[in-house]
DNA sequence: TAGTGGTCTAGACCACCCT
DNA sequence: GGGTGGTCTAGACCACTAA
């Protein structure tokens, strides 16, 4: 590991704790240096990467800062957070839990094997699961997986959370993503599962996830009942 | 300006001009700082930044290769590119024309002071305008702009591009934007405007545009056609 | 194994904020 | 003017790719 990622992680830690109060400035970047034996160039690029993750911003001259709770505005739909590098940030609310409603093995088809540099003959996980809050479904998500990169699946690890598996068990991390984002009609499937009325639409993402080394990992589609999911990201430098 | 924007804005250049064959990789990031006569971790720095716009793609130990073309895959709809760092890059298709709908001065409401960090007795642009492809409308957008960071605005200006007169014209900087994305129901403006049929949803985006400075100088709305525009964007380095 | 990109350092100078 | 962040340099070492 990389010595601005491991500052980066330690300090993402110790926000998270609590350990330095809101709305004061973090300790400068010299006195940081000096704690973490480091240069000052490489606490600023741990701090870089923090912004980007919309935990802190910066004012030149003035010092580092926390970020209040961008999340939880107004709205009570849950908010997907996007520039936020590693972790799928789902507000954590009531009850969220995963219905698994198909959950099989074949072999890929020609846009998969596209998007997942695979040969057709490297079998794939194909899951569709519905995501549930407080006993309504909001989101059904189809999922393409290789399993000779995410290797032994289970039920159990589809009602919890598959990235968590495939971070803290396989030890693999994550690289990137590429979207595409767009409204849809519903269709059968959200008609039935999400309840969808004909007049009432979904957001749909469909996603490539990359681990670090640039092997894309998974290739999914999920769609959003609209009343239930919407999608906020900043880029750029500051407190924005 | 500093030095590796100015980097980066050259090698836009060249890269748009051709002048580096694609497929090949760039020059090495050594010889590149011969040439600028400037440090590696400059060029370093302003290849980042050409990375994050979608323009190259690294891979350690190799060298920097130009992306082929993302955008434009298979869809008739419009790509709106996301992590484009300046330029709003919707693609040039045939023909995309503005219609100003409305276009008044006023005072700005609460939410507007609270966004845009502005006192109530600021008075704001309130614009409507109508975007237009091949004849055919797609997206309908309300925005609100202070009249004391971006004066003069006119009906001439916002047939074309209001983005262009900021940074031609006026000489400012864009820093970076906070933007909310949804699905929705189609509106009373919806369905006369764009045509949407009570069954024909929008994809919703609500975003605040930055200056370098951190100034908040837009808030706006955008409602597009749900068949005709959606929204991709990547996040990570590499080749993805 | 040579070439290339990724990271890191120590020190420097500048721009900006705040008092 | 003192404190703080932003940028830059020159040189070093490591990790990865490609031959």
């Amino acid at each position: 590991m990389v010595k601005y990622k491991e500052v980066a992680k330690e300090l993402r830690k110790r926000i998270k704790n609590g350990l330095y109060p809101i709305d004061t400035a973090l300790p400068d970047q010299k006195t940081m240096a000096v704690e973490f034996e480091t240069s000052r160039v490489t606490i600023k690029k741990a701090l870089d990467l923090l912004s980007v993750e919309g935990l802190v911003y910066t004012i030149q001259g003035s010092g580092t800062y926390i970020k209040k709770n961008i999340h939880q505005l107004t709205d009570s739909r849950i908010r997907i957070g996007q520039n936020v590098g590693l972790t799928h940030q789902v507000e954590k609310k009531a009850s969220l839990t995963n219905e698994v409603l198909s959950f099989i093995v074949r072999f890929p088809n020609e846009e998969e094997c596209d998007q997942l540099l695979l040969h057709s003959e490297n079998p794939v996980y194909e899951i569709q699961r519905l995501r549930i809050l407080d006993q309504k479904p909001y989101s059904i998500e189809y999922s393409v997986i290789p399993v000779e990169i995410v290797p032994n699946i289970t039920k159990k690890i589809l009602k919890s959370s598959v990235y968590d598996y495939i971070r803290e068990k396989l030890g693999l991390v994550f690289g990137g993503n590429r979207q595409i984002i767009k409204a849809a009609q519903p269709d059968k499937n959200d008609q039935k599962y999400l309840n969808c009325h004909e007049t009432e639409p979904v957001l749909e993402v469909i996603k490539v996830m990359f681990l670090e080394n640039g092997t894309p990992f998974e290739f999914s589609k999920v769609r959003h009942r609209f009343d239930m999911v919407e999608i906020s990201f900043f880029s750029g430098r500051n407190e924005f």
